[in-house]
DNA sequence: AAGTGGTCTAGACCACTCG
DNA sequence: GAGTGGTCTAGACCACTTG
């Protein structure tokens, strides 16, 4: 942050080129939970953009719910971030579906475990390799509906691509804009299986699971609630 | 909104005072789903405020969920209140799991077809045999952010089974209460699996569920919004 | 008093959509 | 080419928080 790393040339807005930098500061641990992030006034400066588009960077972190602002104090890292990378970690195929809504679910257990034999040949995984287990309830307008296990091997990985004509028209982003394409397959406990589903997620909506997906690491441990 | 409704003596802020005019256009019908609101230079000249006041209005509507801007072409009523409407409809069982959220998503298809042998091979069906086809954009904030494709065998069924002490203590039953089992692996495009899910649903608040997947056949061929 | 975020202005250039 | 939203500037005044 110390140095002036805007590219003037790019394509990319400046506010988007200082919002990264500043998740990857948040991220890294360089600025911690609770934290003030750099001021409006401090980035203005120090990035040599003015004091609206270093607002819209810092309003852009609060929107992600990465941060939060407290008129006359600053900006902050918020505790929820952590929860959302949560929710990313897991979210992959199935929570990102609901990104946008409020799922309501409340985690019973989350943690890294070494998955049993069963589940390990489900998931292709060798004896001593680990997985998170994420054990929740899902409620349906308050009712407890849905009782969820859920393993997640820990190295997990998404595969990127560019966005066709007709994707790039249904998801309103430019052509060859990069997405990221998930298939799989849904089975009964027999077996059998009844759901095939691909899906097309916007590269530029996704991020943070493009990179959460090569680490992972991070989120061991926590019980969060989804 | 042809005479100047803001009060600049006041303390709240003119974009909001932009803001719930237009809120108020929009729940009265004046501007209905689908429908414009005004642009930000539109606004700005009748309202008497620079563009990116009227702007500021604009977005705060979409960060409501209200409308949703494209570039080049207007900023737009959401139709979010009428998705929710035909929600449960396509209530598969992936559907399912999302309950009690407003997932926003439009069906851009849906009918039965014989699948391709791509995807015959992946839900272990003979070549004749039918699926459901499914095509649909999802949502997060009125932003398009995955198109979908799902199919699913016309014949398709969930595990029926009775609650036992804990799952009916977690989902508020009474034990020995009809509950459904789903479990299920996903994967990615290469064949990895990446996630192991076992599920158990109340009996009772899954009967469209049940229904839909003994006979299948009332769903095919609509063009719902889910 | 100094620093912060909240609001606001009056311009500007751009990429995009559409007729 | 006209209209739209997306970005950006270089200022400004305000209310608020903290030392």
């Amino acid at each position: 942050m110390h140095r002036v790393v805007l590219d003037r040339q790019s394509a990319i807005p400046l506010y988007y080129q200082i919002q990264q930098t500043l998740l990857e500061q948040i991220r890294s641990g360089a600025i911690k939970v609770g934290q003030p992030v750099p001021s409006e006034q401090e980035l203005s400066q120090r990035m040599g953009v003015s004091r609206m588009t270093a607002r819209q960077a810092l309003k852009s972190l609060c929107h992600l719910g990465v941060a939060y602002s407290q008129r006359g104090k600053g900006t902050f890292v918020s505790r929820a971030k952590l929860e959302k990378d949560f929710r990313q970690v897991l979210s992959f195929s199935e929570e990102m579906r609901v990104r946008g809504s409020q799922p309501r679910s409340r985690v019973l257990a989350f943690k890294r475990i070494t998955p049993s034999s069963g589940v390990a040949d489900a998931l292709h995984l060798s004896p001593k390799e680990q997985a998170f287990f994420l054990k929740r309830i899902r409620f349906a307008d308050s009712v407890p509906l849905c009782i969820e296990c859920t393993h997640i091997p820990v190295h997990e990985v998404a595969e990127a691509a560019v966005a066709s004509a007709e994707e790039a028209k249904l998801l309103r982003i430019r052509k060859k804009a990069p997405v990221f394409h998930f298939t799989r397959t849904a089975f009964l406990a027999d077996g059998k299986p009844i759901e095939f589903v691909s899906s097309t997620y916007r590269g530029d909506r996704c991020k943070v699971v493009s990179r959460l997906t090569r680490s992972g690491k991070s989120a061991a441990g926590k019980v969060p609630h989804a």
